[in-house]
DNA sequence: TTCCCTGAGATTGCATTCATTTTTGGACTG
DNA sequence: CAGTCCAAAAATGAATGCAATCTCAGGGAA
């Protein structure tokens, strides 16, 4: 798959941009993902195909590819000869993707920086001025989806579509904790100051400042989720 | 510190649990990669299904999960109706792919200097001087293989299961690349100066220093390769 | 009781078959 | 001669069938 899908909603992906309409494939991929993501398919639960089938009206063949990528994404595990299982997660893999995501966040403030545009800018900015919003209302759904939105943006700014995949990849995988924890909405208010100040470092164009506001988020929210998940099983 | 399966092979990729037989599935994905990686298939060839299961003594049923996944990849292209060609690789792929890369390596670096134990140091070390054997007897398959690695033993060392398969996923694709020019050795000897002092940095265990010493070599290896695929279509 | 064995039912792995879509080759028309 | 149209052939997308494997309740032995 090349560069392609310019998607901005969170891991809903119910898109279709044109005519070409989602092939049955892709539709499946994207369902189960978003099953599993927001944890409808519980982290460890045994899915059996037959199940899948009659959920989705499909006949197995169609649905066992589904589930051979979404293994090879890591969403789910395939025993052999045992079927499959939604990936566990594990609150000590948490540590290890955002140490990930932090190497990835600071490339996206170096490329970011120098090579934003005025659209750029003018597209990041009406985000976060929506997620202030949203902060204002207390509406945390729109916050959220803002927020997935806000960082996408910024990862497109990098011009790097690999990098965009990648990113959004380490984003999904994350959001999974989301539904598995009580989200702790009390660091609200500290992260849209922190993007306040990556704005600033955006809208300066300085790489290495940008750079470190976006790790330094990073490692923010990865202490936070550590915090919350601290007793989960 | 056990992380992932202890791999040393170039994209070779025989993925057995344990004394079991690999499944037919990841060997339909292994082999098929390798041919794409090798060159055998020729990037932006169409593959019919067909030829394919002749080919492997499949059916059609496993070899289609196989390119699904493949395509999840990026090893394939997948077109509605029309088939599968190799996806094509491009030059002006091997700036993104680098660019993400050296991020990887200065993660690979920071936390490698920080976790590595005298056993990985040895490790290392010994695949380093069988590089420089290779190097002496001018075994240059020897060298790419060993070279391969290296960086992967390396990426190992870091402890980081989730950098380590990040990372091999962006080694694989640019290894394609070393099929479709004609590879230039007259950088070795200066890869493997660098290399020295990757190992001075990694026995120093100086973060920073390691870092900044991969992130150079990459640097220069991506050089070395946009310069060779100059005149590719 | 606890452990091991067993076999019927359920589930998976792969092959085969059916349904659509695309491709191809050539006859026909302007 | 070039271009268009159409039917046959080929390829893909999905469903079904069948063999192999696993699951698990139930029974027997220590």
């Amino acid at each position: 798959m090349a560069e392609t899908d310019v998607r901005d909603e969170p891991p809903d992906a119910e898109k279709e941009g044109r005519a070409g309409e989602a092939s049955l494939h892709e539709t499946l991929v994207s369902r189960l993902r978003q099953l599993m993501i927001e944890g409808t398919l519980e982290s460890g639960r045994r899915i059996p195909e037959a199940d899948l089938c009659r959920r989705f009206g499909v006949s197995r063949t169609p649905l066992r590819e589904a589930l051979k990528v979404l293994a090879a994404q890591g969403f789910v595990e395939l025993r052999p000869n045992r079927g499959a299982i939604v990936a566990p997660v594990y609150p000590d893999q948490i540590g290890p993707i955002f140490e990930l995501k932090g190497a990835l966040e600071r490339l996206i403030g170096l490329t970011a920086a120098a090579r934003v545009t005025q659209d750029d800018l003018d597209h990041i900015n009406a985000l976060h001025l929506e997620l202030g919003a949203a902060l204002d209302r207390g509406d945390m759904d729109d916050y959220t989806r803002l927020n997935y939105a806000f960082h996408k943006g910024l990862a497109q700014v990098s011009g790097n579509a690999l990098l965009c995949e990648t990113y959004d990849g380490l984003q999904q995988r994350i959001w999974r904790y989301r539904f598995v924890v009580n989200e702790d909405f009390s660091r609200v208010a500290d992260s849209f100051a922190e993007h306040d100040q990556i704005m600033i470092a955006l809208r300066a164009r300085t790489p290495l400042d940008l750079a470190a506001r976006l790790e330094a988020h990073n490692l923010k929210t990865c202490e936070a989720m550590l915090l919350a998940t601290r007793q989960m099983p």
